[in-house]
DNA sequence: TTATATACGACTTAATTAGTCTTATATATA
DNA sequence: TATATATAAGACTAATTAAGTCGTATATAA
């Protein structure tokens, strides 16, 4: 169906938010979540891995929260969507080291060349974007 | 996940399974569902989704199949793809007639229309893209 | 020491995708 | 005209993935 996860949408919002929102200060998950009625632990989880992808840094304790670790124009749309999604491919076989592995059909396949062109289209797009761009 | 669906790869390899062996005669879904490792009923349907979007035309009974509608060069990837997905959209909110309808989070939501906006890219991907260049 | 915040694995539920079953209809040909 | 072969199509089931929840641990400012 070519959808984005809802996971996808939440941490771009959120990136973008703290993008327009924080003045130096931190932001917490509750505020972000309570704003656009996204579950809080969900997003905490969302959070975490921004931190791990080192698009954000996050502070814990009393006045904790996070910031940006990085300009907005240093952020690509890839990078927080490849920090959430394992792996946004069009098909099972792309991105996989051994297309065989992750494919039966790979051997007998006439699409699978075709398609991984299209990919790397669509991945020029995610990586010609960045979050300064969507502000 | 940003995954095509596995029914449109299906399409899609059968599309161009037929551009490169109709010589004149029908093509049966049997033939393509054997060579290729696909469920025979699950491509009867697919076959006569493309059959409705005027992609192929069928023929019923013995010696019946299908053959291709039109030429490979006036088939685009969209035709194929749109014919077999509902909406094959990023989000729910796009391609919606009134986005409010299809999420609780529209009228809040801050990235819908930058994600608007690299639908469109992709959707010119898919668009400008062939049966014939990817024979 | 307490209140507030992130960290994170395990788990459950909901939604979608993929595939199957069944019955009907069309048609070439013997 | 009977038969074998092919498409047409709706209802149903299984498998997979996405979305959300629960519980517990850890960090830190005040
Ligand atoms: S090899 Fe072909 S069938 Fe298998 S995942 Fe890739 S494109 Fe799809
Ligand atoms: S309005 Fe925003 S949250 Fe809702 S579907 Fe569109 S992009 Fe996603």
């Amino acid at each position: 169906m070519l959808r984005l996860s809802k996971k996808s949408e939440y941490a771009l919002m959120a990136v973008k938010y703290m993008a327009l929102n924080q003045n130096g200060k931190c932001i917490t998950v509750k505020e972000i979540a309570g704003i656009y009625g996204i579950s809080f632990q969900l997003l905490a989880k969302l959070m975490q891995k921004l931190v791990k992808n080192n698009i954000i840094i996050s502070q814990q304790g009393t006045k904790g929260g996070y910031m940006l670790n990085k300009q907005t124009k240093d952020i690509l749309l890839a990078d927080v969507i490849s920090a959430i999604e394992e792996n946004y491919s069009l098909t099972d076989c792309i991105e996989s080291e051994d297309p065989e592995d992750s494919c039966a059909r790979a051997n007998c396949c006439i699409i699978r060349d075709p398609l991984a062109k299209v990919q790397q289209k669509i991945n020029r797009i995610f990586a010609e974007t960045t979050i300064k761009q969507i502000l």
